[in-house]
RNA sequence: GGCCGGUUGGUCAAGCGGUUAAGACUUCGGCCUCUCACGCCGACAACACGAGUUCGAAUCUCGUACCGGUCACCA
């Protein structure tokens, strides 16, 4: 076989070859030890949390150490490819925090000197290196139909061989003749590239960055590098694409490990050299009792989207994420709470190798405790920012009043033992929509407290003593002596000692003051909520009862 | 089924041949307290199983079981 004419005959309009690839793309300028990651999503619509999951990792190594961080497009299969994938992810991965050097951008161009950065725009590229493997005699043309290869699949299950186009399964494509060939093509015979491999027992060792030594058989299968229509199969674009690109380093999940003995063999038989292996442990999920894959079918809180809807922070995402990421990271932060987590020293080696159940009951804890280190005017940033996406009224409420929220935000903040109030930004509205008139609503029923006569007493007689400009010792002193007057144990352990001699305890008295003024019997603080308030709301809403 | 990966409390996990087997979350008690939240104290609860190596194994080896992934002209 002549390989040279059977490479012009498949590959015509290739005329660039692989030496001008390799100056096209040179070797980056980089510091010694700098990584060059990236992600590689499939434009498919649907951005989920494994692929924030291994941006992170990709963008963590890659900063820490100097390097670059790319983002590239993996649009090899047209069938699953939605419009407005591409700007959505780039959209979401920016309101989580991850920015890239260089890459595909939302706009449709490129950022960046070793692009494209969208594999549908890479074929040339793509067809200088087939090319060469087939004047080397490593591909050929295979125009096996589906239905045949159906036929030797049924084949092979009822002869428990392992499935695939190897071996003697191989030969038929394999021993065809230029002329034979140059038939099929006239004919319009769709084929495809199909690389030609060994038949081999050999077994290859790959050190995986996060899992250490992986021992696999050698690849002999006649694996797809090119489908029909010229666009490669994910394996050979990879191998193309990460050694243009002059990556260091591969971060995908743990359900590539199977294809990796393909990668293997083409990086070996172009002559390159193989980036370092992450393979990242999938993120599970107990369902019906068992483990499994979390599924973006199943789970809606596997789309980054259900986070921004939830107005779950950027922030807390990240904090969960490095959490699951690396086992030191809680021990990490508890040293260091107030350490902005890009500080963290981030390491693939202390990565979990085996799948993380979801939790969102961490997440909560975690969402609860990263809030609380913000301070107020940080948290009400990014309040607001969820708010003008998702609630606008909530949205002119914080820009209506923003002394008034700040005030809000930082009441239980002081001292050694801040609260935690808030979660994410959807529930912020509904637990701070007391401090706002607009959206004020009685939640709990007063009529549990005492009975309308003494409600009536109790209001009246509170706000003729009230000064606005009492300390909370003098306040207290004064809730105290009301509450003494109209009968009430001032210690709610007298109270429960002894309810028959009471009408009730200052615990009453005080969550009628609660509900008046926040509309629940469960608030924070009442004199710093009245403060914050000012003397005038509180007037008009205790008024009410009296 | 073949290949690959994984297996420490309910969950996430530390552990790297000698530990009373950390810690966090959850749950449950209790304390603090004008409610809630916070905080504090405490409790429950784990090395999948079986061999082997060793004076000694959660840690090393082998096997078994279970869980997961993957076997496309999908990524």
């Amino acid at each position: 076989m002549d390989n040279k004419a059977l490479a012009d005959l498949l590959f015509p309009d290739s005329t660039l070859t692989a030496e001008d690839m390799e100056k096209r793309y040179p070797e980056r300028d980089l510091p010694e030890g700098a990584a060059v990651t990236r992600i590689g999503p499939s434009p498919t619509g649907f951005v989920h949390l494994g692929n924030l999951y291994n941006a992170v990792i990709a963008e963590r190594i890659a900063h820490q150490s100097g390097g670059v961080f790319y983002l590239r497009i993996e649009d090899t299969d047209n069938k699953r490819e939605v419009e407005g994938a591409v700007e959505a992810l780039i959209s979401a991965m920016d309101y989580f925090g991850v920015h890239f050097d260089e890459g595909a951008s939302a706009d449709g161009g490129d950022n960046g000197n070793y692009g494209p950065y969208t594999q549908s725009k890479r074929r040339e590229i793509y067809h200088v290196f087939a090319k060469q493997l087939v004047e080397q005699g490593k591909a050929y043309p295979c125009f096996l139909t589906a239905e045949e290869i159906n036929a030797i699949r049924e084949e092979q299950t009822a002869a428990k061989a392992d499935p695939g186009i190897y071996g003697k399964y191989a030969e038929a494509n394999r021993s065809l003749t230029l002329d034979e060939i140059k038939a099929n093509i006239a004919a319009g015979k769709p084929w495809v590239l199909r690389y030609k491999a060994e038949m081999t027992d050999e077994r290859i060792t790959v050190e995986d960055a996060i899992r250490g030594k992986i021992d696999m058989p050698r690849n002999f299968m006649d694996f797809v590098i090119l489908k029909s229509d010229g666009i490669p199969t994910y394996h050979f674009a990879h191998v193309v694409d990460d050694h243009l690109m002059r990556s260091t380093h591969v971060i995908r999940g743990e359900d590539w490990l199977p294809s990796l003995p393909m990668h293997v063999e083409l990086f070996n038989v172009m002559g390159w050299k193989q980036p370092v292996y992450c393979h990242t442990a999938n993120l599970m999920k107990i369902d019906d009792g068992g483990k499994r894959k979390l599924s973006k079918r199943k789970d809606p809180e596997l789309a980054l989207s259900y986070y921004q809807q939830e107005g779950i922070s950027r922030d807390v995402v990240w904090e969960f994420l490095l959490t699951v990421l690396n086992s030191n990271y809680e021990e990490w932060r508890l040293a260091n709470p107030d350490t902005p987590y890009l500080d963290f020293p981030y390491s693939i080696a202390k990565m979990s190798h085996s799948g993380a159940l979801f939790d969102m009951d961490k997440l909560r804890d975690i969402a609860k405790e990263t809030i609380c280190r913000m301070d107020a005017k940080t948290v009400y940033d990014n309040w607001l920012g969820w708010c003008e996406m998702y609630n606008e009224q909530f949205a002119s409420l914080l820009k209506k009043y923003p002394e008034r929220t700040l005030a809000a935000l930082n009441v239980g903040k002081s001292g050694k033992k801040p609260r935690k109030d808030i979660e994410t930004w959807k529930q912020a509205c509904d637990f701070m929509s007391f401090y706002y008139d607009e959206t004020f609503t009685l939640q709990d029923d007063m009529n549990e407290q005492a009975s309308p006569e003494i409600q009536k007493q109790f209001f009246a007689k509170y706000l003729e003593s009230y000064d606005h400009a009492d300390d909370p010792s003098a306040w207290f002193d004064k809730v105290k002596a009301i509450t003494e007057e109209l009968g009430f144990a001032v210690k709610p352990k007298d109270y429960k000692k002894d309810p028959d001699s009471y009408k009730g305890s200052i615990v009453h008295i005080t969550n009628m003051l609660r509900i008046a003024l926040t509309g629940r019997a469960n608030a924070p603080d009442i004199h710093e909520v009245s403060h914050v308030l000012g003397e005038d709301i509180v007037r008009a809403r205790l008024s009410k009862w009296a």
